[in-house]
DNA sequence: GTACGTGCTTC
DNA sequence: CTCGGAA
DNA sequence: TTCCGAGGAAGCACGTAC
């Protein structure tokens, strides 16, 4: 436990990737497999369910500490992260510990979850008693479930890489889907050959970078093809050992929410993966994506919503067939095998998506103006000869997204951030008018440079109307240009609507609040949809 | 029993 | 999902 | 150029407060 809070402490201290992946070799190199594994598994941001409540855990540590929770609120502004507040404010520990990593997240920390409140809060009490401000703040973090540290996924398989001389890609591949940390799994993943198992595996999702300007620049049309960019959930779906496996982005197991799948999917050949996206679809139409959430995180599905809300597969491409791993192949030649793979088992459930046929880029740019009225966020450009990657390959895969929509809107509300953000009011809440007053429709603080940002936290600091709780209103004086992607009926603001993906497009300094969009024109933009 | 907040997932 | 900042 | 961390909206589950 103390060579990984010192390691999570020196990982926090540097922001130099290089050295990261040094000190996270060294880690791995050092400790137990066991104790890898589970570094491993908390590194690249797995984590088990929430242990203890953060309403608990604040009521104990203010009990313990001495302090009352009001004061343990204000400290925690102050300092921005709950774990960190938590492990500063309690007393020092009277005892050390050299108990392994791996044992203090099985014996101390995943037994906490069955146990009743009392026996929780000894257990909590006896581990402040063992753990000095590093552990336990990296403790803290691990029963919260807020272990995230400043690495992820990429500096961590760098790390195991140079410690099994490895491709990056290989061991990418080796930490998707399920695994259970143990000193086999460990070992397995920086082997020159892993023996673990590999049936639900799936690959990990190649995705796309946002296009800016002119597709022309891409090069001939002729190399790239055009898809919908779909609004749906990522999914890959695995055919394996007699099993269906529908995996997300996120790396959960999803197939039980959509049953409707494996009759048909179940029928694809043994040793095939597709990639693809889950849409809610009726009929002839895409339903909006408010419709598919509804069928996610759901325990019990009633006949009632799989009849209202079915779902197809719409797959893009194959990453393996007949148990041959297709993704070093260019998309030119993995396209008909998609093609070939899907004909005898299109219907309503498995659909292939559609080539758009526009033969050179005007006439696609044309096609793509048509996109909100078909229920879909643009295009997607996929260079032909390219390989299935890992991650995010720059230069392959393009979104081109229509333009966001955008309105001018006053800030009414700021809130302090959190993290680095904790001393400054950067958490901004907009609103247009609506009978001679403000209403608010969104949040955003996204799109501001670090010197702006400043510049609003001063004006709020002047500009206080009033106070509620870490909220402050302001006097509405300040105009930005607010875009988002879409626009829905919601309960949650006083407008009545929610906007998705909100960001502040620009600060118009050059417009008075009267000058800001009434309601109305979100309503048109409301009614402007298909 | 209902109402609300927190956690966790998707985008 | 979006965005700006930093390496 | 690539990653990271800050942040948004939504729905469902679950626990707590009344």
């Amino acid at each position: 436990m103390r060579a990984f809070a010192a390691l999570y402490a020196a990982l926090d201290e540097t922001t130099r990737t290089g050295e990261k992946v040094a000190a996270i070799r060294a880690y791995l190199a050092a400790v137990p497999p066991e104790d890898a594994a589970w570094a491993v598994y908390f590194l690249i941001g797995r984590k088990p369910r929430q242990a203890v409540s953060t309403r608990k855990l604040r009521a104990w540590v203010s009990e313990a500490a001495g302090v009352s929770e009001w004061l343990f609120d204000e400290c925690h502004e102050a300092v921005g992260d709950l774990a960190e507040t938590a492990a500063l404010l309690l007393p020092p520990p009277t005892r050390t510990t050299s108990m392994p990593l791996h044992r203090w997240v099985e014996e101390r920390l995943l037994p906490l979850a069955g146990k009743d409140e009392a026996a929780q809060k000894a257990d909590l009490r006896a581990a402040w008693d063992e753990l000095d401000r590093n552990e336990r703040l990296v403790f803290h973090k691990l029963i919260t479930g807020a272990f995230r540290v400043g690495v992820s996924q990429r500096l961590v398989i760098a790390a195991l890489a140079e410690l099994g001389e490895l491709a990056p890609a290989t061991v990418a591949h080796r930490l998707m889907g399920a695994w259970q940390p143990s000193a086999a799994q460990f070992r397995g993943l920086v082997a020159a050959e892993s023996d673990q198992p590999t049936t639900s595996r799936p690959y990990p999702f190649l995705l796309a970078h946002p296009l800016e300007g002119d597709p022309a620049e891409l090069g001939p049309r002729d190399d790239w093809q055009a898809e919908w960019k779909f609004d749906g959930i990522r999914a890959q779906l695995v055919r394996r050992g007699g099993q269906l496996f529908v995996w997300s982005r996120g790396e959960e197991l999803i197939g039980e929410r959509f049953p409707e799948l494996a009759p048909v999917a179940g029928r694809l050949s043994e040793g095939t993966v597709l990639d693809g996206e889950l849409l809610p679809w009726r009929g002839a139409d895409i339903l909006p994506f408010a419709e598919l959430q509804r069928r996610i995180g759901r325990k019990n599905l009633s006949r009632t919503l799989l009849a209202e809300v079915p779902v197809t597969f719409l797959a893009f491409d194959v990453l393996e067939a007949f148990g041959r791993d297709l993704r070093e192949r260019p998309l030119g030649e993995r396209r008909p095998i998609l093609e070939q793979l899907l004909a005898p088992l299109v219907g309503d459930v498995l659909r292939l998506s559609p080539v758009v046929a526009a033969p050179t880029w005007r006439e696609l740019a044309e096609l793509r103006q048509g996109s909100r009225a078909r229920n879909v966020e643009g295009l997607m450009l996929k260079r032909k000869a390219a390989p299935y990657g890992v991650g995010r390959v720059r230069g392959d895969w393009w979104k081109w997204k229509l333009d966001p929509l955008a309105v001018d809107a006053v800030l009414v509300y700021a809130q302090s951030g959190s993290g680095r953000r904790a001393s400054l009011f950067t958490d901004y809440t907009f609103a247009v008018w609506q009978d001679g007053a403000l209403v608010p429709f969104c949040k955003a603080y996204s799109g501001l440079t670090d010197a702006e940002l400043a510049e609003v936290d001063r004006f709020v600091r002047g500009h206080t109307l009033e106070r509620f709780g870490p909220v402050r209103a302001v006097t509405p004086e300040l105009v930005f240009e607010i875009g988002f992607e879409g626009i829905a009926r919601s309960r949650r603001h006083k407008s009545g609507v929610a906007v998705r993906f909100p960001r502040i497009l620009r600060w118009r300094r050059d417009k008075q609040p009267a000058d800001a969009d009434h309601l109305e024109a979100l309503e048109a933009l409301l009614g402007a949809r298909s």
